[in-house]
DNA sequence: CTTACGATGTGTGCACCGTTTACATTAAGG
DNA sequence: CCTTAATGTAAACGGTGCACACATCGTAAG
């Protein structure tokens, strides 16, 4: 795929540009990701990006997409399928280390306000919102699943925002793991009452 | 406070600093604050401000820490002294229509890894959770309050920034207070198993 | 009143950044 | 072989954070 360095044209750039990308991101944690410094660690000028992404945003939305790839094989390698609410604390623990462990990544995927009308991203993200609105209508049958999912996946991101922010104790993965495991198995046994909450909500709605 | 213009020296540039940097957050909202159009906005020289802040990132955790302030100051005012989970869900949906209205800033607040080693923020952000933490204390004697109330907060947390990202319904004030309002209930009704789980994880942390 | 001084703002300069524009190289197809 | 489109390069513009030397001014000691 790449041949010997020193061709004039690189083979296939557009991949390279997010692997070097990826690997900056990774050495130094500062979500402040250089257009140049991209292209330096291609080997490549500094605007031969331009000729695969119209932008920096348009390189950072193709990181996110593949951060969210990621994420998604991460919380599958976590279980593939729960069905326990025991099961889907595993994976918000997962879902949890993954922000840890790829801060800078995470960071581009979520905190920054790029373009939204990123085809590459809407997919991705809609996958992991499908993923976990699939798991949630498993687990619990009886309740509104986008409700639920939504309420599920913010706690989740929220507890990982929290953590990435140094606002909660990150000392051991041990303690951040315990923590993230409470406070789902909390909301699952909520079911009832939040099944409940949810039809007066519906209720209210069609008035 | 401030002299006629004209004169040599500002009077009080350090405030000011942060004023014209809140102007400029709400205006266009973008995150990208930049130092310079600070200077530019406060009438004075491009690195007058470094005589009142070590770097760029001291002023954006000024700004922060004023964010902080206000951001309490705006869930008082949604409710002094919540008592009943109705109560603290009107928090909690102030919590999140403050990070739609003032987006910026809320993304300088939570999303830049900027200095977490500053006296200013770290006594803003203290507060707040100690707030928090009051009003799960009162609403909710029987339980773990610092485990409650970092769940809690992880919850309209996550629920602000997926707002944010536009990863969730933003079409009107009133569904998303609906929204957050269910999420917010929903945890409270968990309360005695919440309790329960808690106790198990303290049984754990100790052997 | 003078004078020295410390606090505050200015000006200059450097390295880096994103982006545009014109140009060079090369793979691929008629 | 020659044309063409794709791909990478070079040069340039305006913007940025920041370090340095310099200018201005309130103030307080002599």
């Amino acid at each position: 795929m790449s041949p010997e360095s020193g061709s004039y044209h690189h083979g296939d750039l557009r991949a390279a540009c997010v692997r070097a990308a990826r690997e900056l991101l990774e050495e130094d944690g500062s979500a402040a990701l250089s257009l140049r410094a991209v292209a330096r660690r291609a080997g490549v000028s500094p605007t031969a990006p331009y000729r695969h992404y119209a932008d920096r945003d348009a390189l950072l939305s193709a990181v996110a997409a593949q951060g969210y790839r990621e994420l998604a094989e991460h919380l599958a390698a976590a279980h593939p399928a729960p069905t326990t609410p025991e099961e889907l604390a595993a994976v918000a623990i997962a879902y949890v280390r993954f922000a840890l462990e790829h801060p800078a990544l995470f960071r581009v995927m979520f905190a920054e306000p790029c373009d939204p009308t990123s085809e590459e991203r809407l997919a991705a993200t809609a996958a992991i919102s499908e993923y976990v609105r699939g798991i949630v209508r498993t687990v619990f049958p009886g309740a509104d699943a986008d409700a639920l999912s939504t309420t599920v996946w913010a706690l989740v991101h929220g507890l990982a925002f929290l953590h990435l922010d140094g606002k909660l104790d990150t000392s051991s993965p041990e303690v951040v793991a315990d923590q993230v495991g409470a406070a789902v198995r909390a909301l699952f046994t909520a079911s009832p009452t939040l099944s409940q909450a949810a039809a007066a909500h519906s209720e209210q709605a069609e008035k």
